[in-house]
DNA sequence: AATATTAGTGTAAATTAAACACTAAAGATA
DNA sequence: TATCTTTAGTGTTTAATTTACACTAATATT
């Protein structure tokens, strides 16, 4: 079955960092994809990743892999899990650790290179077609985590603006969670997890009643009770 | 600082897989460590780990852990975190992708040859001594995982024996949270999730009132709405 | 001035969680 | 064999949380 393999007492797999980009564009949740170059599955949109250099922590490949890319100051990183099965990768065994990342979408500067053949760009969630390697799963796993970490940490802060008004912070969830809340309910709850608080400023500019913007009181991440 | 460091394109860190196994003993929530033979930290207890071989995945990599040192039939075994650090092992850059098992007493075969020199035994997770590496942290992590998936999971059943009575079920929630909860609001609220069901079977021999015996319908991991 | 659009606000009902104390069945003992 | 000790088993009341639900306010547009 493995015809070529060697008598090693012991070989590293390769180790790559792979991220899971998120962010909030159009009314819709996206990932942040490259198409592949190079074989295998060249032509395939696939994560940014890269392979660990020597003494490369997989946190600061991730960030290296995502900088590249997309040329962003990130609002959230964490690491998602490992994945290492024998035949994801046809080179050989391969382990992926992978992140997963939350970037507001103005914090985006996509390809100043778009011709690029890696160009970068966003895909929407409900929408991929087929990915590389096992990177359909990956951002499967991405999501469960995504909306999980939402009932209980902060982490909607890396989505949003500075400013933002309730309406789109409420547009935030309802787009990640794919339903609907209820504009009061969802008010009163959020307002008294007091992770945010209102500015004096004013957002203007609709052709209808002008919303207060508020901010979050910190931009780190943090644990809760609970949310939904 | 890096006095010996190689200009090498690409060179994959030494993987490893550690493995935190949890049991409930002497109505307490202990870890299996072993103390380890030979340097880096000859002597301190260590989680029981192994490298990866060639192509081998990390759970598999986490069960040859598992049933080399304690020989045992795991409940429950799930991928905890990647721990990466550069500095956590004085030999070289080297990842350990860490898991944790739930095993109940009843199963745990421990050293078949305890006067061997990684003699393998069942520390108090209340009263760790200093370990080996970042294995502290790791344990730290994997207790904070337990408590989380004991919240929304069945995982529990893996810490019990086939049939067991609902003061025993109690006891371990206790133990694992480090606090007392109320009888009657447990089991009205456990018994409402439907994971377990009561046995004809009766568990004599204490000295006072015999205990109807009850058995999960599922030995599965399964999620649940929520917990406590 | 009238219309369209989104912002902003409170209360009542239902569900869930928390607090709380006695009776029952067995073995041990006098 | 009566009494004592120990753990099993069982409901109700109150508090807290969650859900359902509809109108007024402020601006831009016509």
């Amino acid at each position: 079955m493995f015809a070529h393999m060697k008598k090693i007492i012991y070989e590293s797999p390769y180790v790559t960092a792979d991220t899971v980009i998120f962010t909030i564009h159009e009314d819709a949740l996206k990932v942040l994809l490259i198409k592949r170059a190079n074989p295998p599955f060249a032509g395939s949109p696939a994560l940014p990743g890269v392979f660990l250099q020597k003494n490369e922590g997989t946190r600061e490949a991730a960030l290296r892999a995502l900088k590249s890319k997309a040329g962003v100051k990130v609002g959230y990183l964490e690491q998602l899990y490992t994945f290492d099965s024998k035949y994801r990768d046809p080179r050989g065994h391969t382990i992926s650790i992978t992140y997963f990342a939350l970037v507001p979408e103005n914090a985006l500067k996509i390809s100043p290179n778009a011709a690029d053949a890696q160009s970068p760009g966003l895909y929407e969630i409900n929408k991929l077609l087929r990915l590389a390697f096992d990177h359909e799963d990956i951002i499967e796993l991405a999501l469960t985590r995504l909306r999980a970490k939402l009932e209980y940490t902060n982490a909607i802060y890396a989505l949003l603006p500075k400013y933002f008004t309730l309406s789109e912070l409420q547009n935030a969830y309802e787009i990640i969670f794919g339903r609907k809340l209820d504009k009061r309910n969802f008010r009163k709850k959020f307002l008294s997890l007091g992770l945010i608080c209102p500015t004096r400023k004013i957002l203007k500019g609709a052709r209808s009643r002008p919303a207060r913007l508020f901010e979050f009181k910190s931009r780190k991440p943090e644990s809760l009770k609970k949310f939904f």
